[in-house]
DNA sequence: TAGATTGTTAATCGATTAACAATC
DNA sequence: TAGATTGTTAATCGATTAACAATC
């Protein structure tokens, strides 16, 4: 581990990540920098110098070992260590959640989920329960929450995000679309601004009445 | 504008879009790049080396008009020229964008969604109706489409995908997460990889037992 | 062993920051 | 006018790419 990683360096791992994870169901064992450069649109050069901030991970002469390479990686993540997260808005986007994205292949344990909805409350989605959101504060005494997912009307996410933070939850992931800008101490936030992402897709498919191809995908 | 404009730039200016639109909503008229620097985290050597890519939106002495600047970076990602925009598969996630995601405000007009659900499909949702996605190929040769927003399950989204494109789907939005390895030809995607957004606040909350900040945010 | 491919150092390139003359 | 702030050029910094010795 070389000083400091650079944060384009961290959000090229979920990359490999996610290539290794497929290149391993295909069933292929072994590869090289020169391999994942074509494979994923890098430079063979760029690919070494990433791997290398964490780790040797590879074999002179040989490559590097599918599997290896993606356990080493989701070492890298911390993937191994299971977090605890809670949803706070069981609406659709909520409920797509819970339902189709799988926390636990990313390091992550749902625990409970929150809503207003009183029909919604006491039941389960996905095996997880919904809970009152007017016990939320109540809940961070007596649970340990390290991710709050905020997928509840833009209105309400400054107030979740002040509780979450107060209460002792270290990471928020904001799908509001808006920027929280209350002070939330060491709180990380990570936020998923879906506008962003269609406004630069806007952006290339207007900018050529029908030239060459300027994007190539994306992370996140 | 200068020459080409570089990926970093163009995904900052919804950024900048988004803060002026608040701004504007707060009843700030003028700002400055020492103003926004404060605001936004960047310094204002770069606020004003991003904003002069596409020409001079400030004055000198007084600093920048917030309506016309952000009218300025609107028309520089080209959002008053309304491109159509079609979502492939109507579940939670399909319906939380149709419902509450606001297409408009970024220079899109949904006209279709499209569901293999017969108990959907001939409803509304939204206002947008509901069709079979046996007949997406069909409705392609009817109906321009610009953009395919894939929110179907992972398994159908490279046939989603082709069938776009070979229909004449300039840009797909694609909320599956999975890499679509199939040649596009001049088609722009656009992935919107929640996980690796996930695994990288994984990264930043486990890298400290309870130390500094080292993530403030992102665009996306 | 010879061939291949890494790990790592050095060179290049591009992006960010600083500085300042132009000008409102 | 004097003060403020841009637009833009120059300097710095960091990230990417190239090169190659180490070694499996």
């Amino acid at each position: 581990m070389k000083y400091r990683i650079s944060a384009n360096v961290i959000r090229r791992l979920p990359r490999y990540l996610r290539r290794l994870t497929g290149m391993e169901k295909a069933g292929i064992v072994r590869t090289s920098s020169a391999d994942l450069s074509r494979r994923m649109g890098l430079t063979a050069s760029q690919i070494r110098q990433d791997l290398n901030c964490f780790g040797g991970f590879g074999q002179q002469g040989y490559g590097y070992r599918v599997s290896d390479l993606k356990a080493s990686i989701a070492e890298a993540l911390g993937v191994p260590e299971t977090l605890t997260a809670v949803v706070i808005g069981a609406g659709n986007l909520g409920r797509a959640l819970l339902a189709n994205f799988r926390f636990s292949d990313y390091g992550f344990a749902l625990t409970a989920a929150f809503d207003t909805d009183p029909a919604l409350v006491g039941t389960e989605i996905s095996g997880v329960p919904i809970l009152d959101s007017a016990r939320f504060g109540e809940y961070l005494k007596e649970h340990r929450v390290d991710v709050a997912v905020l997928t509840l009307p833009k209105k309400f996410a400054r107030d979740a995000a002040m509780t979450a933070s107060a209460g002792g939850v270290r990471g928020i992931w904001n799908f509001t679309g808006i920027d929280i800008d209350a002070d939330l101490g060491d709180t990380v936030m990570e936020n998923v601004h879906l506008s962003d992402s269609l406004l630069t897709l806007g952006y290339y498919l207007r900018g050529r009445t029908d030239s060459g191809s300027p994007a190539r995908g994306n992370g996140i």
